[in-house]
DNA sequence: TTGGTTGCAAACAATTTGCATAAAT
DNA sequence: ATTTATGCAAATTGTTTGCAACCAA
């Protein structure tokens, strides 16, 4: 039995094809740091010959949200992009005029942020950098 | 001569009540980090009795945004906020027991963050750091 | 006067929801 | 058989636009 379907479950979802189909188009991916629009998974789905309809593309997605499967992101492009999540974190960096999404990471400026929140007396639960860019010609 | 109108005139813009009504509203809450969204805005004005239309204010902040007198923002919720361009810039931390928000710059985070982007061949155009965070016991 | 500006209503785009049908357990 | 999920269409939300009336220069 796919691994698929053991996510599914333990997310408490029953094991659709839909489901099946969005969650292996989200791995596809995954390695490619391709961070696909509901409407890019409604197109591949329905390109391959799927037959599922954009609703429950936007169900599922935020159903695999909840289920803390996949990560939305409100970048500036004005719709919402999809990861699968992973245990590694990392910061995006968005080319607003290709609207690709480049991931990165870096040492020192996760360092610097635990500085600064032990400076101010706390301590970092969370974070979200995003860089917008523009080739440099 | 109020000095908003000044700024609306080096903008290329009429000087009208809606312009500075909404632009009045952006340096009341400049000092606290308050980002308010077009209905934000839109709500207070009507509250305080001014008579104007919601399309007229995501229209006077679109051309405000246009100028550079503000920066739209399109984080989180899926809706735009808006905040008054100031030459300094800062990033937040938001206490997530108290909601409170503070302000920091780090220069070593803003240095590195230039030089990632420049290693894949960008230059910033803009960027977005927030810490969420909890206070240390 | 006259060209930029407004408020309203209608248009839009991204996303969500109601419901009758269909599929999974 | 029962429960949950699906596809479609209609509804909602945030934002933009067309247009006739209006106001600053």
């Amino acid at each position: 039995m796919p691994s698929e379907n053991v996510e599914l479950r333990k997310a408490g979802l029953k094991v659709t094809l839909p489901r099946i189909k969005i969650l292996q188009m989200l791995e596809s991916t995954a390695d490619t740091a391709e961070h696909l629009s509901a409407e890019d998974v409604y197109q591949r789905l329905r390109d391959s010959g799927e037959d599922v309809g954009l609703a429950t593309v936007y169900r599922v997605l935020t159903q695999f949200e909840t289920a803390g499967l996949v990560v939305r992101h409100n970048f500036e492009t004005g719709h919402s992009v999809f990861e699968l999540s992973s245990d590694d974190h990392h910061d995006h960096m968005v080319d607003v005029e290709s609207n690709e999404v480049l991931e990165f990471f870096d040492e020192i400026i996760e360092k610097r942020q635990h500085e600064i929140a032990a400076e101010h007396g706390y301590e970092i639960i969370d974070h979200y950098l995003v860089l917008y860019v523009r080739k440099k010609d």
